[in-house]
DNA sequence: TAGATTGTTAATCGATTAACAATC
DNA sequence: TAGATTGTTAATCGATTAACAATC
């Protein structure tokens, strides 16, 4: 890709959400639209809509606007979703076997290809067509599946020396589900998804609208 | 409380990660620590720390820096985690039955009460020891157990028409695990999780990592 | 062409960082 | 008291919004 300027990570933030409408409005058979509408519907200024495309090279048409097909794929495109992304879910908990069976992932081009855990009495279990395989195996298949992300769904204490495994293992992204910060080398990205940090925000939000009233 | 200048949402972001790495220096039998230590532990800024806290009223002393404990629990009440909070889950799927097995949140005082789900299939299976009930009790239950936090694991196309549903029964606030953005009237708080958001995320870092090599 | 709407520059706003006086 | 470290104001940085010339 060419020099880009650096795009920010509220940018990057708001690309989920514009696929999310854009593909719904395709779903709706509208061709076109322009970043005004478009800012009606999602809530937002068409200023920094105009701003967030052009970081990417600029998508529109004077007096047109929007092309929704072609914006959804840009998009898509950005995002990385013209790839297919080969996954391992490491912890086949509750949370592990229900990320295992959304099929929604699979839609977006995220393919899971096993599933292992610590725990002896889950092997050979099978959690969305796969077998449970135990930890032994992680460096292997890694390897041997050419995975490039990991999901990872184990107790906060196990987080830290398995994402080393796996990054030794040549893995390149970790979803993080664990409650802990990840320390991983550089170029390795790590997205954490803090479940109870996210009730914590919605029991904020109630105790201080509660103090208001 | 008083006349409090308003808590940017970065600043809320931030509160629940401080909780975790002051629970943690507490569980190590630490007593006080510097802005400039923990900015250290948590790779931020002591300018940072010292701003984020004096927004609340300053919990630190000049020349002793900040009590764990004290700081540990005022954070805790600054994010309502000193009150109980009532909690259904809507969506007896695999991600609404991994949610309601998740211990942890009992123990921050988020109590799931019910669990309710449309397929009459489900109904009467239990799940981490409630029954699974059908959506016609809904309303019923929410005012009657006086709840406050719906968890909500349902299909998109469904979310929007619960979501008004149970607004309409009381409650306070919803946690979104729905691909959709709820439009819910002023007062009423809404957390997003969208994990296919999360995991494009991943896979743009991925895509443009990729780009730069 | 005239009207619409983008792409892009300039102005504003808010959040982060730096600095330092207050004070334990 | 002297040293340490906060609380808080000021400076900087970055992101959002406004404005408008370019152009379809």
């Amino acid at each position: 890709m060419q020099d880009e300027p650096k795009i920010s990570q509220a940018v990057i933030d708001r690309l989920p959400r514009y696929l999310r409408y854009l593909g719904d409005l395709r779903d709706q058979g509208v061709e076109r639209i322009s970043s005004r509408d478009l800012s009606l519907l999602m809530h937002s200024t068409a200023s920094q809509i105009r701003q967030d495309f052009n970081l990417f090279g600029g998508f529109g048409q004077q007096g047109y606007g929007y092309n929704v097909d072609h914006l959804y794929s840009e998009i898509g495109r950005i995002l990385g979703l013209d790839k297919e992304h080969r996954l391992i879910i490491v912890g086949a908990g509750h949370l592990g076997q229900a990320l295992a069976n959304y099929a929604n992932f699979e839609k977006r081009g995220f393919v899971f290809l096993g599933i292992f855990d610590r725990d002896p009495a889950l092997s050979g279990k099978t959690v969305a067509d796969m077998k449970v395989r135990p930890m032994e195996e992680l460096v292997g298949f890694v390897t041997e599946n050419d995975i490039d992300i990991a999901v990872l769904t184990i107790p906060k204490t196990a987080a830290v020396p398995v994402s080393e495994i796996l990054v030794n293992a040549g893995i390149k992204a970790i979803w993080n589900f664990a409650h802990a910060d990840l320390p991983v080398p550089p170029g390795i990205m790590v997205e954490n998804v803090h479940l109870t940090d996210s009730l914590m925000h919605l029991s904020y939000s109630l105790a201080s609208s509660a103090g208001k009233e």
